[in-house]
DNA sequence: GTATTAAGTTAGTCTTAACTAACAAATTAG
DNA sequence: CTAATTTGTTAGTTAAGACTAACTTAATAC
C-alpha cells in the first residue's frame, strides 16, 4: 500500500494530466506547493512502483496502475463528501477538508458502506462524477455557463474549480445543482452574463464565474 | 497541534495509566511495540510540549493538559464507533480498526456532527463511556460478571479488553449490551460460570469470558 | 543561431520517528 | 548486601520526505 504522501502526488498527477495526458515537474511541484526537487525523487521513486512514467526532462504520465490507484482515491474523496451531504447534513462548501483527510483511511468496508447507503451515486455534491470501483468515470457531455447564448434554457449540473469560497458566493446567490436558469443576455465587453433563476429576476454572473458552471441545455 | 504519531503515544499513556496514574517506559514500549528508546526520545519532546511530566529513571505521568488531549482523542475515536454502529450499520467487532484511523481525523465540526446525529451519547457500542467535550468521561459502578454470586440477576452493561475476536464469540453466543443474565452457578474448580439468558438456557463462560463482562445487578 | 530564461536534476542537509549497540541505574534474588 | 536481572538512557544509524544551492538541459527571445 502507498503513503499518504504518495497518494497526494497520485491525486495531484491525475487531476492535472486530465487534458494533456501528461504533466511537467513544475505544474506538479506548484500544485502540490512541493520544490521540484522533492517532485523529482518522488517520481523516480514512483516510477520504481510503477505508479508514474518518469525519464529525465520529459513530462510525467500516470501508468494504467497509477490512474487506477488515483481515480480509487478519488473514489473515496468524492463518496466521502456524497456522504456528508446526504447524510449527515453538511453543506457543500464545508465537505472538501473533511473529505481530502477521510479519503487516506484504509477500509474498503467503510467505503463500500458509504455507495450502499448513498445508492450506488454516480455524481459527487458538485456534479463531480465518482468513479466506479474500478476506478472507471465518465463526465456527461455538459457545456460551461459561459459558452452559453442569450435565450438558452439550461440546468445547473456541476461545479468545477470549487473552493469553498466559490461555494459560499452561490450559496448567498442561491444557484444550486438542478436549478434551472435562463440566459437573458451577454455582456460583449466583459463575458459577463445576466440570467434569470427562481425569484431571482436579474442576475449577473461574471465571466469568471460562468467559465465555472456547467449546464445542460434544454 | 500533534502529529498523528504523537497522539497515539497520548493514547496510550492513557490507557496504560487508568489504574496506578503513571506507567513505565517499558510498559508503553511493550504496548506500542516501539523499541524503548525510541520510547524514551518522544517522552523528551512531549515533556517539552507540556504533555508528560518526565524525568530519568522515573515513571511517566500525563500531564492535565496530556489528559484532556488523550481524553478527546478517545472521545472522537468512541463516537466514531457508535456513529458507525448507530448510523451505518456496522456491527461492534467491526468498527474499532476504522475509528482507530478516523479518530485523527482534524474536524471539529465532523464530531460535532456526529455527537448531534447519535444525540450526545454518554456511551459507545461496548458499554464504554464516552468523554465530553471536555476530555470528562466517568465510569459507572458496573460489576465483572466474574464477581456475581449464583442466583444473581444482572444486565450486559460493557465489554472491557475488547477484540474483535472476542466480540464475535459474543455474537455467537448471542450477547450484547442490555442482555438480562441470570447467574445459574458458579465452578469452584476454574471459575466459569454457568448462566440463563434468553433462549439460552444453560451456557458455560469460562473466567476469562466473565471478567471481561461489565454487568449491573438488579 | 547564439543568449537568456525557464525547467529539471544532482548533491547534500534537515527533521521525524523509527532502530541497534552499549552503558547505567534500579530492582529483585540469593 | 552484593550479584544478577530488568529497566532505562545515550549515542549513533536509517528511511521518508521535505529543503537549498549549484549545475544541466530545454525552451524562448532576439
Amino acid at each position: 500500500m502507498h503513503s499518504l504522501v504518495e497518494e497526494n502526488y497520485l491525486k495531484a498527477l491525475f487531476a492535472l494530466s486530465k487534458d494533456k495526458g501528461s504533466v511537467s515537474v513544475n505544474d506538479l511541484s506548484k500544485h502540490l506547493d512541493i520544490k521540484m526537487p522533492t517532485v523529482t525523487n518522488m517520481m523516480k521513486k514512483m516510477a520504481f512502483k510503477k505508479l508514474v512514467h518518469y525519464e529525465s526532462y520529459k513530462p510525467l504520465i500516470l501508468t494504467k496502475k497509477g490512474k487506477k490507484e488515483a481515480a480509487l482515491i478519488i473514489r473515496k474523496h468524492r463518496l466521502t463528501e456524497m456522504y456528508l451531504v446526504e447524510k449527515m447534513g453538511f453543506g457543500w462548501e464545508e465537505v472538501h477538508n473533511i473529505a481530502e483527510q477521510i479519503e487516506h483511511i484504509k477500509s474498503p468496508k467503510l467505503f463500500a458502506k458509504m455507495a450502499e447507503l448513498l445508492d450506488y451515486p454516480k455524481f459527487d455534491p458538485h456534479g463531480t462524477p465518482i468513479p466506479d470501483i474500478n476506478g472507471e468515470m465518465e463526465w456527461k457531455a455538459y457545456s460551461k455557463l459561459s459558452e452559453c447564448k442569450p435565450g438558452d434554457m439550461v440546468k445547473m449540473s456541476a461545479v468545477i474549480k470549487t473552493t469553498d469560497e466559490f461555494l459560499k458566493f452561490l450559496n448567498r446567490r442561491e444557484i444550486h445543482l438542478g436549478l434551472k436558469i435562463k440566459i437573458k443576455s451577454v455582456e460583449p465587453f466583459d463575458n459577463s452574463i445576466v440570467v434569470k433563476y427562481k425569484n431571482h429576476l436579474e442576475e449577473t454572473l461574471s465571466h469568471t464565474v460562468c467559465e465555472r458552471l456547467l449546464v445542460e441545455k434544454f
